[in-house]
DNA sequence: AACGTTTGCGCAAACGTTTGCTGTTAGTAA
DNA sequence: TTACTAACAGCAAACGTTTGCGCAAACGTT
């Protein structure tokens, strides 16, 4: 009892399955009364166009691919929930992958998403990425890879990101200009070019201001624990920081357990300015001042990007979005 | 400049695409010979199978399906990571859709599943579906279908879930034997089972022992942001809550926030007991007492019986997995 | 030498849909 | 009437892969 197809409804009808095709997309070749009999009977029948056939014909799948180094409960959540909207509204459906930070795991996910025909790609690099040759080829296909928020710096290719070392600037600039004097820096995995070029802003603005970066109070964490470990030990620092500075919520989290352990109290004995995408800060106590980088923005900017690529393959390539990022004065400073 | 095919292959070597197919896929038919240059030439020429023809030709997509209601920040993050690494793991992909809560959303997406001749569906339901039967053909055709977290009561089909009434009798009897008398009841969307289950355990903790459930100390909120208002609004009451019980991360995050609003001490003015992934409670100070309800866990159980069905279409129908969920005590209580 | 078995490969159809081409019929203009 | 066009529908090939069947050559056994 497998589902019905075109063939069936031609054979009911005693007509060409070509004539029941050109009828079901409303093509001018097939007269009414034959349009609305396959109509009916489509609709008897209960038909369901075989997807699989239809992208196998034409060499396309209808499908988006998304690649993330693993999924978070910061930022990513929002960033695929708008995603997935955008592409739906659009006909498309979308397909999530996670290379768990392993550039090797990325080329093969590329693979796989070559084999499935993908129509067009959204990625988050891995950690190790360092170049974009394995993206090349989809390019070369046609189908438009848009990178956003962990990119790849001078690929060549559409990216969504922020200015990652100017709102880094700003942020420090708001710690110093509070009047606090030891900042420490918490970046994510150190050899992503986001962390690189957040902690060059945050170098600047110290650096702008007459400071020096102490290194001790730079720290370049993995993931959440490891964070809540090492800021735990400079905060027994004989000369402990007195502003942090972080980079992510998920580091944010990773410190505020640590503070909390130490009955530290913000923003008395500790400023805090984060990067944010705008929940997290607002859920602790006191609420984090942060600028605002919105993952469902990010989301919506790149899919839109996508399909501009898609339906105008001649759309420039060398495009940089930029982002709004304003500074949400909130009670940790 | 077109992907290469196995015919190129085949046309290369001067055989048949079948000899080509055989040969790729090690079938004893073939000789060791004709195998090794079969190989070659592939690896020369970069040849990467077409999935889109190969599912097309067997009938199924190498695809599982997942519905949510809509993505957020608890729960269903981790729910995500783990299905998408086991699903990997055995060489399928993770298809992912939304139904924004919406019964015809969830219909139509259904009918997409069907289109794409998805292999298998995860599904937490909409909160206006109230029975099954759009599944009811996916099961039909073979194709397993296993519910998670929210629910359809009695459906007949496999289910991943917790005795959301037993726990919340434990939680909210935990609350009554440290001494907390007007205990709140802060719960989703009142038309979802998940709903009305934690309900049915908050009120028979509360009756078995002796007390009456006042129905101005019961809130049902859609969202965040509904729970903090409705939650803040209880907390002038002439006789405010002086315990909540709380049945999800998002929810506690709403009730927080208002709590901090109000400057109300946790837990000298209220005492809280959550349901909860077991991220959030140890962000939040002091850290929250919580059941654990693990989205990975939830995640991962789902998949396996998900696999079990494919494998074993005679696996027994009606399954509702267990979960352990453990009350973890830290500093809310 | 005759027979049976194995080995290795090709042929062709099939999966469901789309589309260029061809052909038939009816209608219109001269 | 003839000729041309428009309207409609069928034919068949194609997308890339898999697989049942058949066949020939090689091998092994009496």
């Amino acid at each position: 009892m497998s589902r019905i197809t075109i063939k069936d409804i031609a054979r009911l009808l005693d007509i060409n399955p070509s004539t029941v095709s050109r009828a079901l997309k409303d093509h001018p070749d097939v007269s009414p009364d034959t349009k609305e009999s396959v109509r009916r009977v489509a609709n008897e029948l209960g038909y369901q166009p075989n997807f699989q056939a239809i992208h196998f014909r034409n060499r396309r799948s209808g499908l988006i691919g998304l690649i993330i180094p693993e999924m978070n409960m910061f930022f990513l959540p929002s960033v695929i929930k708008s995603i997935e909207e955008t592409i739906r509204k659009n006909g498309y459906n979308l397909i999530v992958f996670q290379s768990n930070d392993s550039l090797e795991r990325e080329i093969e996910i590329v693979r796989i998403c070559q084999g499935f025909s993908i129509d067009g790609l959204l990625v988050s690099v891995s950690k190790e990425t360092m170049d974009t040759e394995h993206f090349q080829e989809l390019k070369d296909e046609g189908k438009p890879v848009v990178f956003f928020d962990r990119v790849v710096q001078q690929s060549g290719f559409p990216q969504v990101v922020i200015d990652d070392k100017q709102v880094s600037v700003i942020a420090v600039e708001h710690l110093i200009q509070k009047g606090y004097q030891r900042i420490c820096g918490l970046f994510d995995k150190p050899n992503l070019s986001i962390s690189q070029q957040r902690y060059r802003g945050y170098k600047k603005a110290i650096e702008d201001h007459g400071g020096k970066v102490a290194l001790e109070y730079c720290i370049f964490a993995d993931d959440l624990e490891m964070g809540r470990e090492l800021f735990s030990t400079l905060l027994q620092h004989p000369e402990p920081p007195d502003a942090l500075f972080v980079m992510s919520d998920e580091l944010l989290a990773g410190a505020m357990q640590a503070i909390t352990e130490k009955n530290w109290s913000v923003p008395d004995n500790l400023g805090i300015v984060s990067i944010s995408d705008g929940r997290l800060p607002y859920f602790l106590k006191p609420q984090i001042t942060h600028i605002r980088h919105s993952g469902s923005i990010v989301g919506s900017l790149a899919v839109d990007l996508l399909f501009q690529l898609l339906n105008n393959p001649d759309y420039v390539q060398d495009i940089n979005v930029g982002l709004d990022t304003p500074l949400v004065k909130l009670g940790s400073v």
